[in-house]
DNA sequence: TTGACATGCAATGATTTCATTGCATATTGA
DNA sequence: TCAATATGCAATGAAATCATTGCATGTCAA
């Protein structure tokens, strides 16, 4: 993992929307875009449109946090800890 | 710890240069912003200004992650590992 | 085969980030 | 005191982030 991806990766978790969505998959893998839509909400409570949220799934696929899998017209998103563990181990573990 | 102090510790370690500072004041507390400067970098190796070196600090610092301290014109900056042993202890921890 | 469903793509816009330059202020030492 | 030193403050600007809306595409099921 070079400083690329750590940035990625770092930048992911600087978002609470982000951080949520991490959660939610944590819980239960395989959601769907409209399933994380329904249970993603912006600070203030109101709820975020799918395309915001697929921003975010975006940015998060790209930090190698979420596995994207198709099961016919649906996306289904899995959450992949991978990139987590390697950012601790590579960087956040020395500075504990 | 809250959201947003938790947005403001990972968006700081979202940089490649912060990062860079963090690793240097690790090995040395006590760093005058010009001894900062002198060894930090852009990702192409040229040298930043010193401006931007302090915006870098100031995300820092309102991340919790350094302290300063004055001694007559000279302005010490030091790490402190708090807000990352928080921000791994109450959220990191549980998706490793 | 048509209509409803799940998603993609594009454009827009406000805000934040990252870096720069120029000038001002305060402290130290000769 | 005066010059060099160490930093602050303000303005600027390119680029990225975060969210929106509108329209298009592909898939399933009645």
């Amino acid at each position: 993992m070079n400083d690329d991806e750590l940035d990625r990766v770092f930048k992911a978790l600087g978002d609470p929307t982000r951080r949520r969505i991490i959660d939610r998959l944590r819980e239960r893998p395989k959601q769907s875009l409209f399933e994380i839509c329904a249970l993603s909400f912006a600070d203030d409570g109101a709820p975020l449109s799918r395309q915001a949220v697929t921003q975010h799934l975006d940015m998060l696929q790209k930090a190698g946090l979420v596995r994207v899998e198709w099961s016919g017209r649906t996306k289904l998103h899995t959450l992949d800890p991978g990139p987590l563990r390697e950012a601790f181990g590579l960087w956040l573990r020395n500075h504990l």
